[in-house]
RNA sequence: GUGAGCGUAGCUCAGUUGGUUAGAGCACGAGGUUGUGGUCCUCGGGGUCGGGGGUUCGAAUCCCCUCGCUCACCCCA
């Protein structure tokens, strides 16, 4: 082969652009009846916008160019500066709470693994402009009526709710002092990837003895179903800093949601700029990588140079849960659009009629496809229609001369002859 | 960027200790049963065996390099 697609890349032909669609129309479905606005922003920006929030080291991770008069720019990596710097833009005209989705492509320069490529979709949805609890609920809401959507289970998948500031107490309250911090929610973050041996020494690294090493240890194992809160203050001896966990536990209750939700304190996320709630979207097994993740970011606006503004957000990628829906047989067989009707002649004298047939069917908003062969056996032509999965076949033979056209349902075989006149109608009906 | 495993037709694979013009099924295309579909029959297109170099009289098969894919690490916004 002569040409490849470029590492990490992916072709859609129409079997998959079709399940795109499907997953893009889903996405944007669930975002607009759960009140949200659908925006989009450049696939580049200014290098210097992704290192706001990530640093200098996120260079290397992108795809960045110069163009003619030297702007250092990048393909987007993800959404949120774009959204933060949209946001920063406009902040005084907009009205509150902003209620954003898109569905970006991105691009990040790594090397492809199960679940993750160089290009990818992305669904972002972000609440900007409410501290409240709600807001958190809302986006958690919007997660679970997209899995629901899909024709996912709570025993397919879960919400795993933690919150910083509740870990970030607990850790404080076993020891670990306040330069520590940020080590100790790295160290929660890679548990999973540690040898027992190595998570106990990089707790006592941060000070905690065997005692504390144990609490951390079980902190981070233990799930706690929703709705549950009480066994969480009691397990982990804590009482009054769950303030904000109440609150969004009878959200989460009065959305009807807590059988996806489970607290589990190990999730962390990566990056230091999430200041609340934290979560993630998993496969109930553990198998698959995080299908989303997100929570509240309270400083990132102003960070973009914009006003203080609270906010709270996720993002899902199209990867994993095209994996996790595959797994689960969840993928519908097929997606293609099909055709309304296939116009079939059946005799030299309709072989004229048929495209403009076709042409007037069309112009009445009806699907309708003929077909390219030159020959008139019947079976042949059906047997096409059949591939292409159409409704009905519409035969043409002599009498159509006079009008008379026969109109085969091939899903049930029942096939009838009716004036021309009443075809649109009759497939229509059956759309 | 690092490491491991794998590369024979669009897909799934076969290819007997290296031995002639590399095969099958499915898919795709053309026809047949002179007018009714997932069947059947015939024929066909399509592979420089990922690419390059080496060993050999002879390489899909053995060796080296390279590219790609997969999985994991780094990172995960």
């Amino acid at each position: 082969m002569k040409y490849q697609g470029p590492r990490g890349t992916r072709d859609f032909y129409p079997a998959q652009m079709a399940w795109r669609n499907t997953l893009t129309s889903a996405w944007r479905k669930v975002a607009i009846r759960n009140g949200f606005e659908e925006i989009d922003g450049p696939t580049f920006e200014l290098l210097d916008l992704y290192k706001v929030k990530s640093g200098e080291g996120i260079v290397s991770e992108l795809f960045h160019f110069e163009d003619r008069g030297g702007r250092e720019l990048a393909l987007r990596p993800e959404f949120t500066p774009t959204l933060a710097r949209m946001v920063a833009a406009e902040a005084n005209s907009l009205p509150r709470p902003i209620k954003w989705f898109c569905i970006p492509n991105c691009c990040r320069a790594e090397r492809p693994q199960r679940g993750r490529l160089r290009e990818f979709l992305q669904w972002n949805a972000d609440v900007i402009g409410s501290d409240q609890p709600v807001a958190d609920a809302e986006c958690i809401f919007l997660l679970v009526d997209l899995l629901a959507e899909l024709g996912l289970r709570p025993e397919h998948v879960h919400v795993k709710i933690s919150h910083r500031q509740t870990v970030r107490h607990i850790l404080a309250k076993l020891g670990v002092p306040e330069d520590k911090m940020l080590a100790a929610f790295d160290l929660l973050d890679r548990r999973d990837k540690l040898q027992p041996a190595e998570f106990t020494a990089g707790a006592a690294q941060l000070g905690l003895d065997t005692f504390a090493v144990e609490r951390f240890e079980q902190m981070c194992r233990r799930k706690y179903p929703a709705d549950d809160l009480a066994h969480l203050c009691r397990s982990i001896g804590l009482d009054g800093h769950l303030k904000d966990l109440e609150i969004l536990n009878e959200q989460l209750r009065a959305f009807g949601i807590t059988p996806w939700c489970e607290y589990d304190l190990g999730i962390v996320r990566g990056l230091a700029y999430y200041t609340g709630v934290v979560f993630e979207v998993h496969e109930v097994s553990g198998a698959e990588r995080a299908m989303a993740g997100g929570g509240r970011y309270d400083q990132l606006i102003e960070l973009f140079g914009g006003p203080s503004l609270p906010a709270v957000g996720f993002g899902m990628g199209d990867v994993v849960l095209t994996n996790v829906l595959y797994d689960k047989g969840l993928i519908p067989e097929n997606v293609l659009p099909s055709p309304d009707v296939f116009v079939v002649p059946a005799s030299e004298q309709a072989v004229p009629r048929i495209t403009p047939l076709v042409a007037e069917l069309r112009r009445q908003g009806i699907h309708a496809r003929f077909s390219y062969k030159t020959t008139l056996n019947v079976g042949k032509l059906l047997k096409e229609a059949s591939t292409v999965q159409a409704a009905y076949a519409l035969i043409l033979d002599d009498r159509s001369a006079g009008g008379i056209v026969s109109l085969k349902n091939l899903r049930s075989g029942e096939q009838r002859d009716l004036p021309l006149s009443e075809v649109p109608a009759a497939v229509m009906r059956n759309k």
